[in-house]
DNA sequence: TTGTAGGCGTTATCAT
DNA sequence: ATGATAACGCCTACAA
């Protein structure tokens, strides 16, 4: 009964038809749900397909249609929460779309990142998200040029061939200072675990929120597989912090309980991304909330404005939100 | 100069060929590097191409050659570590063996989880990785039968389609039960927020280990959404407690944070997976390990074989590891 | 070393 | 309502 299928070969089109003893043109049409294909035909062809477990291949469409249904979505790292609401935008719009949604994980690697984004086109993607902000300009630069592409992440000049949707990170990071500063918090930290455009433009946020404020200022940048000295950052006087993500202030939170450093008490803490780790801390993290979903929906919009034929860059920007959880005090 | 790509269309391998001024075999053997062409004629398409843009489109290659090179991984959740080692194992395997490999994400939802599969087929990779153990028997059995397929979680009864490779939750469970006897322990619970296979597998092991030291054992199982009651649980007398993975475990530090019960003096804790989240966590999480990487790395070598002709299903099961940290008493 | 020609599985146009 | 037939872009014998 499989027997069909032996030698690798997989029933086609043709295999259909003449199963249901028809042509294979009408076996498409039936096969799509066509309008003007008689019901009995219609049900002979399909009974065909099931039976012989068919499957639309489709190279092969895409080839003749010239569009392909997919979206790609190129993530930088698969394990940040962050992205995981994008993706879901990304995947409940497309779906309401009739188009599919596949991923690549550019594993925080700009060529591994490349690598995605030339299988993507390769692919023939009708359309590409990238959520990254290592992917080299030039790369952008063509992929923009060759398919409708959006940048969901902050970049510092981007494109003219790319849409860009983000969220402010200048004004998240002023809105976490400010909300220290009307806590009392005279010294504050920003502490970075990656020089992506992302996290310069929340240093700025932070610089220009305590430069307003007339308060010094102290920016840190501790590499991955460096490890975070508190010790360090408390003989100065900081007693306040805010991270380039939930993840980094993850590990602030730790080290300060194994260093009896009290959060808030001593040391308050601000994650950025709102992120479900920031509920499943101890104590939670206020963080910064960026609407990831609709951002992630917004993408797909853009893509199928762009295949509509809009050509000018969507230059779209999101406004962030304070969170205010157990882990600074109340002002 | 942008002008050959207007009206949408992309440069082909025959306009590539007509502005080297060569025929469109020898176009498309230069540009696969294949031997035989003279390395003026190669050097004229490589540049012919460069200057269109060109990139070849998948979908005609895969047509034309039966193969895509593509392995397609389902994952059951984005937001899950333990899914992002297997992925990085794949990943790395693929590229040695000069594959690509796109994502699906199943958004925990098993009619999701079959879109996935179905949008891989009909793309025609050439493998395909599931990372669920949701996935209805049906749809794993009809996957099977099409393509080289391998599921890298617990299966009950797994379809003789498909090749399996999975950690042995049977025991996993069992080491940490042990662990948790050895450490003075009585009354051990079982937790869980998922009812999956791979659970269950988990609660056979838990209910062994606690059956041969003839100790009391409790299975709870409290759904998503519901709120996790650690009232109810001391007040049956329970002092340590397993989780079904290492997001279950960090709920559970936290109510305990909140609750004002000790971790693990009143309350042990271990977690399952082994994520980033157990280092991050305070106390530092107790928890399984299952070898990730390499599960994912065999599961592309699992494809080949098949692709070279192995017709005996696989049924791979890898020994997991205790790691003991601070969420559980030294015994 | 290079070119010609046929075909991969599907859709779409044009007849019938 | 149905059926030939011509693409779609690429690879690969086979011929030259």
């Amino acid at each position: 009964m499989v027997a069909e299928l032996a030698a690798g070969r997989r029933p086609t089109i043709i295999d259909v038809a003449k199963r249901a003893g028809v042509s294979k043109s009408l076996a498409s049409r039936a096969l799509r749900g066509d309008a003007g294909v008689s019901t009995s035909s219609r049900d002979l062809v399909l009974d065909a397909a099931q039976e012989l477990g068919y499957r639309p291949n489709s190279a092969a469409r895409s080839l003749v249609r010239g569009v392909s249904g997919l979206v790609g979505v190129v993530l930088n790292q698969l394990d940040n929460q962050h992205h995981t609401g994008i993706v879901q935008g990304v995947q409940g719009r497309a779906k309401e779309l009739n188009a599919r949604v596949i991923i690549g994980n550019g594993a925080q690697n700009p060529e591994e990142l490349q690598r995605q984004i030339d299988t993507m086109i390769e692919l023939r993607v009708d359309g590409l998200v990238i959520v990254s902000s290592w992917v080299p300009r030039q790369v952008l630069e063509r992929a923009g040029s060759e398919v409708p592409t959006v940048v969901l992440t902050h970049l510092a000049d981007p494109p003219a061939e790319v849409d860009t949707i983000a969220s402010d990170d200048v004004y998240g990071a002023q809105l976490a200072v400010e909300h220290l500063i009307q806590a009392g918090h005279q010294r504050i930290a920003y502490l970075s675990r990656s020089a992506s455009a992302t996290s310069q433009a929340r240093i700025d946020g932070v610089v220009l929120a305590l430069e307003t404020a007339q308060l010094p200022c102290t920016i840190l940048q501790v590499d991955a597989g460096e490890d975070i000295n508190l010790q360090e950052l408390s003989a100065s006087g900081v007693d306040a912090v805010l991270c380039n993500n939930d993840l980094t202030a993850a590990e602030v939170i730790r080290l300060a309980h194994e260093q009896q450093v009290q959060v808030p008490g001593q040391l308050a803490v601000i994650g950025y991304d709102n992120t479900a780790l920031a509920r499943l801390l101890y104590p939670s993290l206020t963080s910064i909330d960026q609407p990831q979903v609709n951002m992630g929906r917004r993408a797909v919009d853009a893509i199928a404005e762009r295949t509509a034929g809009r050509t000018e860059a969507l230059r779209e920007l999101y406004t962030p939100q304070l969170v205010v959880r157990s882990s600074t005090a109340q002002p």
